[in-house]
DNA sequence: TTGCTCCTCACGTCACGTGAGGTGGC
DNA sequence: TTGCTCCTCACGTCACGTGAGGTGGC
């Protein structure tokens, strides 16, 4: 029966010099002899056993597990076992790099929005879309509210259009300033904004906010600390501080 | 201006003291200020800092790379290609874990096809599985080949019956001869057997394979190596020896 | 004799966790 | 005074990679 080296199992099984003497170390695969020279000698039957080894570390199974099968004198009750605590961890493993992933996408697409770069603004990054699930919610909810107000409208003119009600475009008024107000309000009370120059993160005054320039997701507003007045982007707050969350 | 200490940096930021600490070492976030008594001391601007520091190691940036980030004169010129490099290594990982969990599911699979279980069988369902598309490969070019020349044979039958071309069973035959003894002779030349008993990886008798009862995927032989005889795995193989590959 | 392979230490990896033993601060 | 927090070592993690310095085997 011919013997196999160090190095010749290796090659066989894909792996280094240093992989084979460690599996020695650590008692996983113990050669069946050593030369008079101290150097390590494998069997067939060794080189099957590297082979499974190796199987079950490209499964990703830890040593220790491996070498605990292999002690095992009933393997069959544990290899099911080990292989579900394997799956498991490989799903966490998954997701935790599914969300890094997603994560990584969001800061890229935030980055493609800003004008000025600095450490400081992937501070902001963060608050942004830290809270951008709880300002998009509470802007959906916005817009559903606002439908049935809108609805109301739109058969309120044409109704007055054709002369048949007119007293609906009252009951439009009646409901849709208070809700409007509300509304304003509501949303001008959980929202804040960010300097992009100081990295700031404050709540302007009602008025200025109301009337000030603005797109979906910028307001131009002067900020308290450093007094610049530009586009400023917009975040959840809650009501009682801007720094809280 | 209030003054963090090593705790409440850690709990503001959802982290270990340990941690903290260990970003000082690291010379990614040292404390503006330390007490007489030796305390770390964090003013606002460091806990921003943290924060940014939090953020980014939650997307999977290395401390190494975070701290490149700080130390740049201009980190946008940085940013985006640690970002890439991150999302590259993240792809990475993602894909090597399907990798292993598709194995995971493989063995498990495998597993429940197994009527006597040791670690050995571990060696073999590794050498299963890496021969499953070849051996499927092989399989499906003998169906695709072996289509025409089933329609060629119900196509004579109803013209036989029919009573309209005799000859053409005569052409089927001159086909199908060949063509059975081709495939067959390919098949049993390019495939294996692993004995559920000792292991061993075998090539069996055509006569012995030809007659005997099998299922899609076993076969009932009689090992060379210990004389057992009984539903052996099937597995591809290369020609000229059985142990190879 | 000359390459080539193999041997044994032993440190390094990465971001902390986990004690041990001691001290600051309310 | 008494908890509680914080401090600094310093080892451990996991599966090897990477030298250094020396030797076996054809």
């Amino acid at each position: 029966m011919s013997k196999y080296t160090t190095g010749e199992i290796a090659k066989l099984c894909g792996v280094s010099v240093r992989t084979v003497q460690y599996y020695d170390d650590r008692g996983i695969l113990i050669p069946s002899e050593l030369s008079d020279g101290g150097r390590r000698l494998y069997t067939e039957d060794d080189l099957k056993r590297m082979h499974i080894i190796c199987f079950l570390r490209e499964a990703g199974l830890p040593l220790g597990s491996i070498s605990a099968l292999f002690a095992e004198e009933k393997p069959e009750s544990i290899i099911s076992i080990l292989l579900e605590q394997q799956e498991q961890i490989l799903r966490e493993e998954l997701s935790e790099r599914q969300k890094k992933l997603a994560l990584i996408e969001g800061i890229k697409r935030e980055l493609k929005e800003l004008e000025a770069f600095s450490v400081e603004s992937i501070g902001d990054i963060a608050h942004i879309m830290k809270q951008k699930n709880k300002l998009n919610r509470m802007r959906w909810f916005m817009v559903l509210t606002g439908i049935p107000v809108s609805a109301l409208q739109w058969t309120a003119i044409v109704l007055w259009i054709t002369g048949d009600l007119w007293w609906l475009g009252v009951v439009w008024a009646c409901i849709a300033v208070p809700w409007g107000i509300g509304v304003s309000v509501y949303y001008f009370r959980h929202v804040a904004y960010i300097c992009p120059e100081c990295h700031e993160v404050f709540k302007p005054k009602f008025k200025e906010m109301f009337w000030a320039y603005h797109t979906p997701r910028m307001r131009r507003l002067t900020c308290p600390k450093c007094g610049r007045k530009g586009l400023c982007v917009e975040v959840y707050a809650d009501k009682d501080g801007a720094n809280n969350g």
